[in-house]
DNA sequence: CAAGAACACTTGATTTGTGAAAGGATTATG
DNA sequence: CATAATCCTTTCACAAATCAAGTGTTCTTG
Protein backbone atom coordinates (compact mmCIF):
# COMPACT_ATOMS: atom_id res chain seq x y z
CA UNK A 1 0.00 0.00 0.00
CA UNK A 2 2.60 2.75 1.45
CA UNK A 3 6.09 2.39 0.18
CA UNK A 4 9.48 3.82 1.33
CA UNK A 5 8.70 6.68 -1.52
CA UNK A 6 5.22 7.45 0.24
CA UNK A 7 6.75 8.18 3.83
CA UNK A 8 9.56 10.50 2.08
CA UNK A 9 6.70 12.02 0.76
CA UNK A 10 4.91 12.72 3.90
CA UNK A 11 7.89 13.49 5.89
CA UNK A 12 8.88 15.95 3.39
CA UNK A 13 5.46 17.37 3.40
CA UNK A 14 5.30 17.64 7.41
CA UNK A 15 8.28 20.07 6.85
CA UNK A 16 7.20 21.64 4.29
CA UNK A 17 3.56 21.58 3.05
CA UNK A 18 4.11 24.01 0.15
CA UNK A 19 6.73 22.47 -1.63
CA UNK A 20 6.46 22.51 -4.91
CA UNK A 21 5.80 18.99 -6.70
CA UNK A 22 8.95 19.50 -8.64
CA UNK A 23 11.40 20.39 -5.21
CA UNK A 24 9.32 17.27 -3.74
CA UNK A 25 10.12 15.18 -6.21
CA UNK A 26 13.85 16.09 -6.74
CA UNK A 27 13.97 14.97 -2.93
CA UNK A 28 12.54 11.73 -3.37
CA UNK A 29 14.35 11.07 -7.05
CA UNK A 30 11.01 11.43 -9.07
CA UNK A 31 9.62 13.69 -11.51
CA UNK A 32 7.60 16.40 -10.58
CA UNK A 33 4.32 14.53 -12.14
CA UNK A 34 5.38 10.94 -10.70
CA UNK A 35 5.51 12.76 -7.24
CA UNK A 36 2.30 14.55 -7.54
CA UNK A 37 0.74 11.52 -8.98
CA UNK A 38 1.54 10.11 -5.51
CA UNK A 39 0.40 12.84 -3.61
CA UNK A 40 -3.23 12.68 -4.98
CA UNK A 41 -3.44 8.89 -4.30
CA UNK A 42 -2.31 9.78 -0.62
CA UNK A 43 -4.98 12.44 -0.39
CA UNK A 44 -7.54 10.24 -1.95
CA UNK A 45 -6.64 7.16 0.20
CA UNK A 46 -7.17 9.51 3.41
CA UNK A 47 -3.24 9.51 4.37
CA UNK A 48 -3.20 12.94 3.87
CA UNK A 49 -6.07 14.60 5.25
CA UNK A 50 -5.44 18.18 4.24
CA UNK A 51 -2.76 21.10 4.34
CA UNK A 52 -2.66 23.57 6.73
CA UNK A 53 -0.23 26.10 8.42
CA UNK A 54 1.55 26.73 11.63
CA UNK A 55 0.73 29.87 12.97
CA UNK A 56 2.77 31.20 15.90
CA UNK A 57 -0.19 31.51 18.92
CA UNK A 58 1.92 33.65 20.34
CA UNK A 59 2.19 36.35 17.94
CA UNK A 60 -1.84 36.02 17.34
CA UNK A 61 -2.44 36.75 20.73
CA UNK A 62 -3.21 33.45 22.88
CA UNK A 63 0.03 32.75 24.89
CA UNK A 64 -1.60 31.33 27.35
CA UNK A 65 -1.48 27.53 26.49
CA UNK A 66 -3.15 25.15 28.87
CA UNK A 67 -4.84 21.36 29.27
CA UNK A 68 -7.70 20.72 31.71
CA UNK A 69 -9.42 17.54 33.00
CA UNK A 70 -12.74 17.67 32.46
CA UNK A 71 -14.92 15.74 35.45
CA UNK A 72 -18.47 15.50 34.66
CA UNK A 73 -20.41 14.67 37.41
CA UNK A 74 -23.97 14.95 35.93
CA UNK A 75 -24.58 12.52 33.83
CA UNK A 76 -25.32 14.78 31.03
CA UNK A 77 -22.94 15.81 28.76
CA UNK A 78 -24.64 18.13 26.32
CA UNK A 79 -24.01 21.60 28.66
CA UNK A 80 -20.56 20.92 28.80
CA UNK A 81 -20.79 20.45 24.72
CA UNK A 82 -22.90 23.26 23.98
CA UNK A 83 -20.85 25.73 26.72
CA UNK A 84 -17.62 24.64 24.13
CA UNK A 85 -19.40 25.27 21.07
CA UNK A 86 -19.84 29.14 22.22
CA UNK A 87 -16.39 29.16 23.31
CA UNK A 88 -15.02 27.91 20.16
CA UNK A 89 -12.38 30.56 19.78
CA UNK A 90 -10.46 29.57 22.48
CA UNK A 91 -10.26 25.54 22.31
CA UNK A 92 -7.92 23.59 20.30
CA UNK A 93 -9.14 20.04 21.52
CA UNK A 94 -11.77 17.92 23.39
CA UNK A 95 -10.10 14.66 24.06
CA UNK A 96 -12.52 11.90 25.66
CA UNK A 97 -10.17 9.64 27.73
CA UNK A 98 -9.70 6.85 30.05
CA UNK A 99 -8.46 7.38 33.09
CA UNK A 100 -9.13 9.44 35.95
CA UNK A 101 -11.13 12.75 34.13
CA UNK A 102 -13.46 12.54 31.48
CA UNK A 103 -11.90 14.52 28.95
CA UNK A 104 -8.68 16.42 28.15
CA UNK A 105 -9.69 19.88 26.61
CA UNK A 106 -7.06 21.72 25.34
CA UNK A 107 -7.27 25.19 25.09
CA UNK A 108 -5.32 28.57 24.41
CA UNK A 109 -6.19 32.22 25.77
CA UNK A 110 -5.04 36.03 24.88
CA UNK A 111 -4.64 35.92 28.85
CA UNK A 112 -5.64 35.09 32.32
CA UNK A 113 -8.47 37.00 32.47
CA UNK A 114 -9.90 35.14 29.65
CA UNK A 115 -8.74 31.91 31.19
CA UNK A 116 -10.27 32.62 34.47
CA UNK A 117 -13.39 34.00 32.77
CA UNK A 118 -13.58 30.98 30.71
CA UNK A 119 -13.42 28.68 33.92
CA UNK A 120 -15.61 30.58 36.04
CA UNK A 121 -18.40 29.19 33.70
CA UNK A 122 -17.23 25.91 32.49
CA UNK A 123 -17.75 25.56 35.97
CA UNK A 124 -21.41 25.99 35.83
CA UNK A 125 -21.21 23.17 33.71
CA UNK A 126 -18.36 20.53 35.25
CA UNK A 127 -15.15 20.29 37.42
CA UNK A 128 -12.21 20.70 36.10
CA UNK A 129 -8.29 20.70 37.34
CA UNK A 130 -5.69 22.71 35.38
CA UNK A 131 -2.56 22.42 34.27
CA UNK A 132 -1.15 25.52 32.04
CA UNK A 133 1.60 25.01 29.91
CA UNK A 134 5.26 26.36 30.82
CA UNK A 135 7.06 25.36 27.75
CA UNK A 136 5.83 23.41 24.82
CA UNK B 1 0.30 45.49 12.68
CA UNK B 2 -2.47 42.35 12.21
CA UNK B 3 -5.88 43.60 10.11
CA UNK B 4 -9.36 41.45 9.86
CA UNK B 5 -7.86 40.88 6.40
CA UNK B 6 -4.58 38.90 7.84
CA UNK B 7 -7.04 37.10 10.60
CA UNK B 8 -8.94 36.03 7.23
CA UNK B 9 -5.80 34.79 5.51
CA UNK B 10 -4.74 32.74 7.99
CA UNK B 11 -8.49 30.79 8.79
CA UNK B 12 -8.57 30.51 4.76
CA UNK B 13 -4.63 28.84 5.30
CA UNK B 14 -5.50 26.94 8.22
CA UNK B 15 -8.32 25.15 6.65
CA UNK B 16 -6.26 25.09 3.53
CA UNK B 17 -2.65 25.71 3.41
CA UNK B 18 -1.99 24.91 -0.57
CA UNK B 19 -4.61 27.08 -1.96
CA UNK B 20 -2.99 29.21 -4.79
CA UNK B 21 -2.46 33.10 -4.11
CA UNK B 22 -5.34 33.89 -6.60
CA UNK B 23 -7.65 31.73 -4.99
CA UNK B 24 -6.84 33.60 -1.44
CA UNK B 25 -7.10 36.59 -2.65
CA UNK B 26 -10.43 35.88 -4.31
CA UNK B 27 -11.58 34.77 -0.98
CA UNK B 28 -10.45 37.90 1.17
CA UNK B 29 -10.85 40.33 -2.29
CA UNK B 30 -7.62 40.81 -3.27
CA UNK B 31 -5.33 40.04 -6.67
CA UNK B 32 -3.48 36.89 -5.68
CA UNK B 33 -0.32 39.31 -5.66
CA UNK B 34 -1.73 41.38 -2.72
CA UNK B 35 -2.44 38.26 -0.84
CA UNK B 36 0.68 36.74 -1.60
CA UNK B 37 2.36 39.39 -0.31
CA UNK B 38 0.45 40.06 3.14
CA UNK B 39 1.30 35.99 3.56
CA UNK B 40 5.17 36.68 2.45
CA UNK B 41 4.94 39.66 5.30
CA UNK B 42 3.08 37.08 7.87
CA UNK B 43 5.63 34.88 7.23
CA UNK B 44 8.30 37.28 7.81
CA UNK B 45 6.21 38.55 11.05
CA UNK B 46 7.09 35.02 11.97
CA UNK B 47 2.87 34.56 12.63
CA UNK B 48 3.27 31.84 9.86
CA UNK B 49 5.53 29.51 11.02
CA UNK B 50 5.39 27.07 8.02
CA UNK B 51 3.52 24.98 5.98
CA UNK B 52 2.58 21.50 7.25
CA UNK B 53 0.04 18.50 6.53
CA UNK B 54 -2.80 16.92 8.21
CA UNK B 55 -1.77 12.94 8.31
CA UNK B 56 -4.51 10.48 9.27
CA UNK B 57 -2.21 8.56 12.19
CA UNK B 58 -4.64 5.66 12.36
CA UNK B 59 -3.66 5.25 8.24
CA UNK B 60 -0.27 5.23 9.22
CA UNK B 61 -0.51 3.08 11.39
CA UNK B 62 -0.51 4.18 15.10
CA UNK B 63 -4.58 4.13 16.30
CA UNK B 64 -3.19 4.09 19.77
CA UNK B 65 -2.89 8.15 20.65
CA UNK B 66 -2.52 8.60 24.70
CA UNK B 67 -1.47 11.30 27.18
CA UNK B 68 0.63 10.84 30.23
CA UNK B 69 1.03 12.70 32.87
CA UNK B 70 4.97 12.21 33.71
CA UNK B 71 5.71 12.44 37.73
CA UNK B 72 9.73 12.78 37.85
CA UNK B 73 10.67 11.73 41.60
CA UNK B 74 14.40 12.12 41.28
CA UNK B 75 15.69 15.70 40.70
CA UNK B 76 17.15 14.91 37.70
CA UNK B 77 15.19 14.95 34.74
CA UNK B 78 17.95 14.05 32.32
CA UNK B 79 17.32 10.37 32.17
CA UNK B 80 13.77 11.05 30.94
CA UNK B 81 14.42 13.65 28.15
CA UNK B 82 17.13 11.09 26.55
CA UNK B 83 14.16 8.46 27.16
CA UNK B 84 12.38 10.54 24.62
CA UNK B 85 15.02 11.36 22.54
CA UNK B 86 15.68 7.88 22.05
CA UNK B 87 11.73 7.02 21.45
CA UNK B 88 11.11 9.86 19.29
CA UNK B 89 8.81 7.86 16.92
CA UNK B 90 6.14 7.92 19.00
CA UNK B 91 6.82 10.82 20.84
CA UNK B 92 4.34 13.81 19.69
CA UNK B 93 4.70 16.62 22.38
CA UNK B 94 6.28 16.53 25.58
CA UNK B 95 4.45 19.72 27.84
CA UNK B 96 5.85 21.48 30.57
CA UNK B 97 2.80 21.73 32.74
CA UNK B 98 1.91 23.62 35.86
CA UNK B 99 -0.32 21.53 38.30
CA UNK B 100 0.49 17.84 40.05
CA UNK B 101 2.34 16.70 36.93
CA UNK B 102 5.67 17.71 35.77
CA UNK B 103 4.84 16.87 32.17
CA UNK B 104 1.56 15.90 29.71
CA UNK B 105 3.79 13.66 27.21
CA UNK B 106 1.52 13.30 23.98
CA UNK B 107 2.57 10.07 22.38
CA UNK B 108 0.88 7.41 19.29
CA UNK B 109 1.73 3.95 19.22
CA UNK B 110 0.93 1.21 16.36
CA UNK B 111 -0.61 -1.33 19.20
CA UNK B 112 -1.13 -1.29 22.53
CA UNK B 113 2.06 -3.91 22.47
CA UNK B 114 4.18 -1.22 21.67
CA UNK B 115 3.24 1.33 24.21
CA UNK B 116 3.50 -1.67 26.80
CA UNK B 117 6.86 -1.42 26.01
CA UNK B 118 7.13 1.94 25.89
CA UNK B 119 5.55 1.95 29.34
CA UNK B 120 7.82 -0.50 30.90
CA UNK B 121 11.04 1.37 29.63
CA UNK B 122 9.69 4.72 31.14
CA UNK B 123 9.23 3.21 33.87
CA UNK B 124 12.49 3.35 34.62
CA UNK B 125 12.99 6.74 34.81
CA UNK B 126 9.85 8.05 35.75
CA UNK B 127 6.15 7.64 37.43
CA UNK B 128 3.37 8.35 35.35
CA UNK B 129 -0.47 8.28 34.75
CA UNK B 130 -1.54 7.06 31.07
CA UNK B 131 -4.74 8.61 29.84
CA UNK B 132 -5.88 6.31 26.20
CA UNK B 133 -7.48 8.53 23.74
CA UNK B 134 -11.13 7.38 22.96
CA UNK B 135 -12.10 10.00 20.51
CA UNK B 136 -10.46 13.03 19.28
C1' DC C 1 6.22 -19.43 -22.50
C1' DA C 2 4.01 -15.56 -24.46
C1' DA C 3 0.05 -12.19 -24.60
C1' DG C 4 -1.84 -8.62 -22.34
C1' DA C 5 -3.47 -6.03 -18.54
C1' DA C 6 -2.02 -3.13 -14.72
C1' DC C 7 0.99 -0.09 -12.88
C1' DA C 8 4.34 3.51 -12.26
C1' DC C 9 6.97 6.45 -14.44
C1' DT C 10 8.67 9.94 -18.21
C1' DT C 11 8.11 13.19 -21.90
C1' DG C 12 6.10 17.09 -24.20
C1' DA C 13 2.39 20.59 -24.91
C1' DT C 14 -0.82 23.64 -22.77
C1' DT C 15 -2.78 26.02 -19.04
C1' DT C 16 -2.20 28.26 -14.86
C1' DG C 17 0.23 30.51 -11.12
C1' DT C 18 4.09 33.25 -9.40
C1' DG C 19 7.28 37.05 -8.88
C1' DA C 20 9.19 41.49 -10.26
C1' DA C 21 8.60 46.04 -11.91
C1' DA C 22 5.88 50.05 -12.68
C1' DG C 23 2.12 52.92 -11.66
C1' DG C 24 -2.06 54.78 -9.08
C1' DA C 25 -4.84 55.84 -4.87
C1' DT C 26 -4.95 56.86 -0.08
C1' DT C 27 -3.10 58.35 4.17
C1' DA C 28 0.31 60.18 7.15
C1' DT C 29 3.92 63.95 7.93
C1' DG C 30 6.87 67.91 7.94
C1' DC D 1 0.91 72.01 0.16
C1' DA D 2 4.38 68.87 -1.16
C1' DT D 3 6.49 64.59 0.00
C1' DA D 4 6.89 60.13 1.51
C1' DA D 5 5.00 55.78 2.80
C1' DT D 6 1.79 52.20 2.34
C1' DC D 7 -0.99 49.21 -0.08
C1' DC D 8 -3.03 47.95 -3.89
C1' DT D 9 -3.46 46.82 -9.18
C1' DT D 10 -1.77 45.90 -13.79
C1' DT D 11 1.39 43.89 -16.92
C1' DC D 12 4.70 40.67 -18.43
C1' DA D 13 8.30 37.07 -18.23
C1' DC D 14 9.10 32.86 -16.25
C1' DA D 15 8.18 28.73 -13.49
C1' DA D 16 5.15 25.17 -12.15
C1' DA D 17 1.01 22.33 -12.59
C1' DT D 18 -1.82 19.75 -15.42
C1' DC D 19 -3.17 16.82 -19.12
C1' DA D 20 -2.46 13.49 -22.64
C1' DA D 21 0.31 10.23 -24.70
C1' DG D 22 3.86 7.02 -24.67
C1' DT D 23 7.42 3.73 -22.52
C1' DG D 24 8.98 0.13 -19.73
C1' DT D 25 8.35 -3.20 -16.07
C1' DT D 26 5.90 -6.48 -13.51
C1' DC D 27 2.31 -9.72 -12.79
C1' DT D 28 -1.30 -12.46 -14.25
C1' DT D 29 -3.23 -15.89 -17.08
C1' DG D 30 -4.33 -18.83 -20.98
Amino acid sequence: MMDATDIKIIEALRENGRMTMKELGKKVHLTGQAASSRVIKLEEEGIIEGYTIRVNERAMGNPVHCFLQIFTNSLHHKPYFSFLETRQEYVRNNYKISGEACYLLECRFPSNEELDQFLIQLNEHVSYKLSIVIRG
